[in-house]
RNA sequence: GUCCCCAUCGUCUAGUCAGGUCCAGGACACCGGCCUUUCACGCCGGCGACACCGGUUCAAAUCCGGUUGGGGACGCCA
């Protein structure tokens, strides 16, 4: 079925920007928040536009009423500002455009492309089953395909709703497409039945708004979900009935689970939310990042981009053709999600400007009340050193916030962990931390060079391993069995935090 | 069930179109080592895949056919 040649690293159909401007589009269904699957393919659109010089479109398809809310379109808009995906024109809303749609189904009606079908779907129901019971394929049979203009018109007078149908050429081949990913696509007239295109309730179904829009908006490359491949050649079939040029199709693989199912809102919840990165404390281009390789690969061994980076790197061509697995597994006591997602995450925690990070960690501590405004006044400096001192070894924004409780607060937990193997262990640290502070507290300035020399000495004078006073003073002065070089956080948390924390040792060993 | 799509390490992938440079490269994860007051970073090393069967060819991960496996779509949802 594929024509081979149509994909591969050699350029396919997918630039023609000299043509026309390129105009993509993001269309969701307002029904729930942003998932990581919405997002990738809003990425995907973003990058082709950005790429191409082109325009964003975001189209909100809530003529589904009845399930569409205005939380979930909201939640859509956060999500996508989130992660810095940006649109040039909307959010338009199809159900706006409720009356073009009506019109477009009477063009089709009037052309002959379409026709009434007054079957109720009971009878449609019956012969489904039927079908169903004999293993048989069911297809529309056309039962109300050659009503006369009269017996239209008899069945009308009766009052009879209707549905509108399109009206399938009954010819032999093929309806087919050159997708931007998955090379030539076909399917046979006989195989698509005369599929319905508005209900009887004289609302137009999907099929035919999504195309009158992408019409309407000028979109020139569709590029949406997998899933939507087997819709093409019927929505080709309303292109041409309509007289309108082809976009290029490109789909994009989906993304699964570890199951191998189709992620999804309602069976994976929050963590398949762009919402719940957000919260857990995921840089948005660090989500970005990782969702871009989800299905996507520049060709060469880079993995993390600066947003010009990867838009000169993206294209259609880069997509690979097969579903990728969002590797998360419940309850992984390391990994809240999918490890690779989590390591972007740590990399650009540990490798942008300190300057980017700290109003992101500000947010955080804000939230957990540790903020003090000095922080971004007189203490900056001292602020800004904390976080390039602690954020090598963090993983989420969060982290400053709880693991980094202790360069922020008096008052934080003590790893249990880091208290019994580094303190209680050694009982003799009841009474050597508190001699150690003094003699920091005797020092004229506690620096890391001072503080250094006055650690080894004492170990030595007291006959222990250096690591010993050290690694309990990690316990005691920062909560925690790991951390950055202790001489220079004695430094840098100032003689009278370091002095008090160490004298309460003591109160562990009760 | 029918139609469509897909198939390389546990996961994300490069390589497939233009067969040989691939006893298959990178990243994450995992394991070991170095570094070190701890952990992390970093560096070094290890583990680990062309689903299967045929065919074409001097030569196949790559081309062809089939099998198996997986996914998607089969609504008067979007």
């Amino acid at each position: 079925m594929r024509c081979r040649s149509a994909r591969g690293r050699t350029p396919r159909k997918e630039g023609d920007t000299h043509m026309s401007e390129v105009r993509v589009r993001f269309p969701p269904s307002p029904t729930g928040y942003l998932h990581i699957g919405g997002a990738r393919t809003a990425l995907y659109n973003w990058l082709f536009a950005k790429k191409h010089g082109g325009k964003l479109v975001l189209r909100i398809e809530d003529t589904d009423a009845e399930r569409s809310t205005q939380e979930s379109i909201q939640g859509i808009i956060d999500g996508l500002n989130w992660l810095g995906i940006t649109w040039d024109e909307g959010p338009y809303f199809q159900s706006e455009h409720a009356a073009e749609h009506v019109a477009a189904a009477n063009q089709l009606l009037a052309s002959g492309h379409a026709y009434k079908c007054f079957c109720t779907k009971e009878e449609l129901d019956a012969k489904r089953e039927k079908a169903q019971a004999n293993k048989e394929d069911y297809k529309y049979d056309g039962t109300c395909r050659n009503l006369t203009p009269e017996e239209v018109a008899a069945k009308e007078a009766q009052g009879l709703p209707a549905v509108i149908r399109f009206k399938v050429p009954r010819i032999e081949g093929k309806v087919g497409f050159d997708d931007a990913v998955y090379g030539r696509v076909e399917r046979a007239y006989a195989d698509i039945e005369d599929f319905v295109v508005v209900r009887s309730n004289g609302l137009p179904l999907y099929l035919l708004c999504n195309v009158v829009d992408d019409i309407r908006d000028r979109i020139t490359h569709v590029i949406r979900g997998q899933d939507g491949l087997v819709n093409t050649p019927r929505q080709i079939l309303i292109y041409q009935a309509l007289g309108a040029t082809l976009p290029t199709f490109a789909h994009m693989p989906l993304t699964l689970d570890l199951n191998k199912a189709k992620i999804s809102k309602r069976s994976h919840g929050e963590i398949v939310a762009v919402q719940f990165y957000r919260d857990h404390g995921f840089l948005p281009w660090a989500l970005a990042n990782f969702l871009v390789l989800l299905g996507w690969s520049p060709g060469d061994d880079r993995e993390i981009f600066s947003r010009e980076e990867l838009i000169e790197a993206f294209s259609l061509s880069g997509i690979t053709r097969s579903n990728s697995i969002f590797n998360y597994r419940k309850d992984d006591p390391k990994f809240f999600t999918d490890p690779k997602a989590l390591n972007i995450n740590a990399h650009y925690l540990r490798s942008l400007p300190i300057e980017e990070i700290a109003p992101l960690v500000q947010k955080e501590l804000e939230k957990a009340g540790l903020w003090d405004a000095a922080y971004a006044g007189e203490q900056k400096a001292w602020f800004l050193q904390t976080l390039t001192l602690i954020r090598e070894r963090f993983h989420t924004l969060t982290d400053f916030a709880t693991l980094g409780r202790a360069y922020f607060a008096d008052d934080f937990p003590i790893d249990e962990q880091a208290l019994t193997k580094n303190v209680l262990k050694h009982p003799e640290l009841k009474e050597l931390l508190p001699e150690l502070a003094d003699q920091f507290a005797a020092l004229p300035e506690l620096t890391a060079a001072e503080a250094e020399r006055v650690a080894r000495e004492f170990a030595e004078a007291k006959g222990v391993k250096p690591g010993l006073p050290i690694n309990a003073a990690r316990a005691l002065i920062t909560g925690q069995i790991k951390g950055p070089s202790m001489f220079e956080l004695f430094e840098h948390l100032g003689k009278e935090r370091v002095v008090k924390r160490l004298r309460r040792v003591a109160q562990y060993f009760n």
